[in-house]
DNA sequence: GTCTATATAGCGATAGAC
DNA sequence: GTCTATCGCTATATAGAC
């Protein structure tokens, strides 16, 4: 059948989810998806590349809904909230654990590096897509560069399932201590033309120190 | 000797570091620290446990000159450039790079991922001390909890490791977008009673919504 | 395409000499 | 405390029947 390929890429998906990256191997897999542990190398060659190929599309199928919702954003806050929607919902189907995983993985490995930096792209492109819409009118705009905190954002996430892994309540309060701070953006944004000198002069130099 | 022991944890981190959590043995950890593999078992029982020792090991001999530092810090900002320091000299060391390595690991194992936390708020700790001290006198104390947003910090920064893996120029353009955004927090910070009104004003529909 | 069986290698861990 | 040698197991990957 040609969807021993799916159940092999949705089998691999899964044993990352349930037992990380170090206890997915092509029987674990295979027992997972239910079919025998030669497939994988008739279909895929190497464990290798499935992982590569099963990364690419957990990533491609949770992003596009994700994208869609994301249109809908009005304000900053929203897009947290958004985030935090989307945080819960990675827990309980458990992909962005699979992301993480192969992050982690990807470190010593440079074939799989190029596999995890394209799949983290395939989120940062929206995120940045909708942070540039919500600030195009804000005076915060010239302050925030969206390409570099759509980056940050989205390994910060990453960072943020890796942490909730190991302390749930620890990654609760971090999330809220996130929602306040988007308040404070918001806040300056509203102010108008006597936080827009202010955050010049700020920038000014800022720009001078660090750079 | 004694420092068996010691070549076995340092021995550890260095494996982590270089071949990651997948390809740290007790064959490949005793070749590293130059002793015989079977001395793993003798002096910690299982590789497990070596692992655990070594993650808190590493973690703390790198805190305690970082929480130095941190001591010293006067202003957000200050704070951002001494997280980017460390990020660099992170990066030549590989520290950071281990604790995530453990974190991503811990994800499938409970054990793992008790040490993994303590290691993790041992970072966590000075960098909640750091900020409650700057952000004592200030309006947006009130808008910021700093226990959650040193957590957020911390699981933000392992995250913007593993990201600075797969795409170290993102990672830059990541970093400078953070410098910005700390900027806001500090315009707020200077603007006094009319921004603090308005803060509070926003936090308490916040407040509503989000919770 | 799918199966069984197996080659080869590396793993954690232990026994026992020194 | 440190070594050699090895057990038992599991890993990736392949060969060959069906």
């Amino acid at each position: 059948m040609a969807d021993t390929r799916q159940r092999l890429i949705d089998g691999t998906i899964e044993t990352i989810r349930t037992h990380g990256l170090g206890g997915t191997t092509a029987r674990s897999i295979a027992a997972t998806a239910g079919v025998n542990q030669a497939l994988v190398f008739y279909h895929f060659g190497t464990v290798h590349d499935l992982l590569r190929a099963a990364c690419l599309a957990a990533t491609q199928a949770r992003v596009a809904p994700f994208a869609e919702r994301l249109g809908q954003v009005t304000d900053l806050r929203q897009l947290l909230a958004l985030g935090r929607a989307l945080h819960a919902d990675e827990r309980a189907r458990g992909n962005v654990t699979v992301l993480a995983q192969m992050l982690a993985g990807a470190q010593a490995d440079p074939e799989l590096a190029e596999a995890t930096a394209t799949a983290l792209q395939l989120w940062i492109t929206p995120i940045e897509d909708a942070l540039t819409r919500l600030l195009a009118d804000s005076p915060v705009a010239e302050a925030i560069d969206t390409v570099g905190l759509a980056r940050a954002m989205s390994a910060g996430f990453v960072g943020l399932e890796l942490y909730e892994g190991v302390d749930p309540e620890g990654s609760q309060t971090a999330l809220d201590a996130l929602d306040r701070l988007a308040v404070l953006i918001e806040v300056v944004d509203d102010l108008g033309p006597i936080a827009l000198r202010a955050l010049r002069g700020k920038l000014r130099k800022t720009t001078k120190k660090v750079r």
